[in-house]
DNA sequence: CATGAATGAGCCTTCATTCAT
DNA sequence: GATGAATGAAGGCTCATTCAT
């Protein structure tokens, strides 16, 4: 096991994140608190530390996720061609909607109709990505200029949601060579 | 207290349903059942009688919003012109979706990778409803033949997971509208 | 099914104690009423109008099974050559005491110290029959006279007690016969 | 409120141990555990926690039992008279039985028909404490050469199954005095 | 800081009992 | 009389949370 010797709670907190996220897209956002401790071989009372409760942890993973996008985008725009770089954050876009399908109903029944600030902001934050993206493309001219950068998201979205079967991944990854070639300028 | 006779479990049953719906949708799909069955004033174990465990409940559920839907078209062919008909059905559509996007990941984590012939079959059922009303007022020239009668459905659905707030049902309804509207033949 | 056309209500009780009897001994003492009533194809209101609580019930099995006891001596008396009536009564017995075995310790808790009519006059009973049965050998010369009639029974018990496993049955059919063969007269 | 500091949890976990053995030998194996834990000032959670249900707390209760038996014999041994030793390790058979006639059947419920490791094991290791203490007794000549160990308690299960009342107790008491008289050489 | 034992409210479920038919 | 739907008080068990170590 990777008992770490010094506490480097930084790194403790993500590693809970990383558990608490990969519990919750598995068996929804109810799991036990205590199993996610337990699957992070730490003490419910460490949990807590970090997370004070359920919400906090949702959100925690929520906007983790989020950072992972907006990270990716400074990462990809810089090391891939630009329609790699669309293809591959649209992958890993699939990977957040598996997270935000789940997280996002139930932090709604927390915040209950109050104007929620999060959503507002990381919404923002992830239209802000895909544009970039593909302002990027479209300037090379490596894609169409009348692709609307939301319309690509949507369609994840779409599948993700009217997908009979929890196992829409696969539906999705597809899509997303769809959408590439289909946003290639005809010659 | 209404108290029915017991003759008419049935009514009773529909009675929870009735309840059982309202609570999932506005609470999530772990609400306690024993609330549930506080709200329908019945005991728990009438509850139980009729639906022994969580997942009978959210099936019985989504199964009555889906016949809702069907018996609707039905009616609404029947009684309205085609486009009224067309409208009124997809008010009805957003409030089946209230219930799918509760229920649906619910049921997934019991269905747990089993090819589930609950949505597939409900699935072919609300395409032939929309198909039907389509078709129709297409026949009457009341809407453009080119409309993909899925699309449709899948705009409301896109509204619904991508709204940043929980209350997506107003914008979905002005969709609607949209919608039908911009369906009509352009003279 | 054996229903009957007319209401039979005592043979109707008969059924009911054969099937209480059967599930009392197989499940223990607490087996859930409204399963005893569901496997006598009987609605619990049944079970209940006979048999006001699970005491009654309890009581009442009891009693059948030593009134059993106590016919099939008379019976076997009549009709079976000495030692074959007390090797027959003697099998009986095993089935008396797996009931014994569950009732007595669950009627304790009820009768709690109270200095209990039932097994005082139930035992009185038993005695008599092997009593009687035992004495008609020894005087047509079948076995030993110096057999205690209760040490045949006092060692069935003890197998059945000290037993490791809950199927002694076997164990204790097979002492039955050593016991009236180690009865026999030594010639 | 005797509340333990938490390193000693082993010390609450016996005396739950204790409080079980109480409420199963006076109320029954299907008592309430919740009842039992209220009884323990302990909430049902900790006694869920040291025994995860009613199978492993009537097995934790037997084990306790006979290890509580075996201890005794070395105990008695080192400290007693032979006959002392063997009467004071007879009186403490008692409270075993007590426990083992309600637990002993419930137990096999739960194993059914499987062939129990449980009583075979412990079984053996009773039979070994009553054969050394009545060797050790025959050793000094205290008690006679003829006596089988093994009578000595199958004398105690007699009383306490063909007991009619609940409290064969006394009578058992009793009984023990005198096997032990019984057993003295004549001289 | 981390740990994990303890807590106790509350969930799901069962079941003896009642009562309308 | 028989039926079985309804009731609701527990029971078993879970789990978020606290707190002693």
């Amino acid at each position: 096991m990777d008992k770490k010797p010094r506490a480097d709670s930084l790194r403790n907190r993500e590693h809970i994140l990383n558990i608490a996220r990969e519990a919750f897209t598995t068996s929804g956002a109810s799991v036990s608190l205590d199993d996610i401790a337990k699957k992070a071989n730490v003490g419910p009372g460490t949990l807590y530390r970090h997370f004070p409760n359920r919400e906090a942890l949702l959100e925690a993973v929520y906007r983790s996720e989020v950072a992972k996008l907006c990270a990716a985008e400074k990462e990809f725009a810089a090391t891939m061609s630009t329609v790699e770089a669309l293809r591959a954050w649209m992958l890993l876009f699939i990977d957040y909607i598996d997270a935000k399908l789940v997280i996002s109903p139930a932090l709604n029944l927390y915040l209950c109709g109050e104007s929620n600030e999060l959503f507002e902001s990381t919404g923002n934050q992830i239209k802000a990505a895909i544009r970039g993206l593909v302002e990027r493309a479209v300037n090379s001219g490596d894609i169409r200029e009348d692709v609307d950068p939301l319309d690509l998201l949507r369609a994840i979205f779409g599948v993700a949601t009217t997908a009979s079967s929890a196992d829409w991944h696969q539906g999705a990854r597809k899509l997303v060579d769809i959408l590439i070639l289909g946003s290639k300028p005809q010659e």
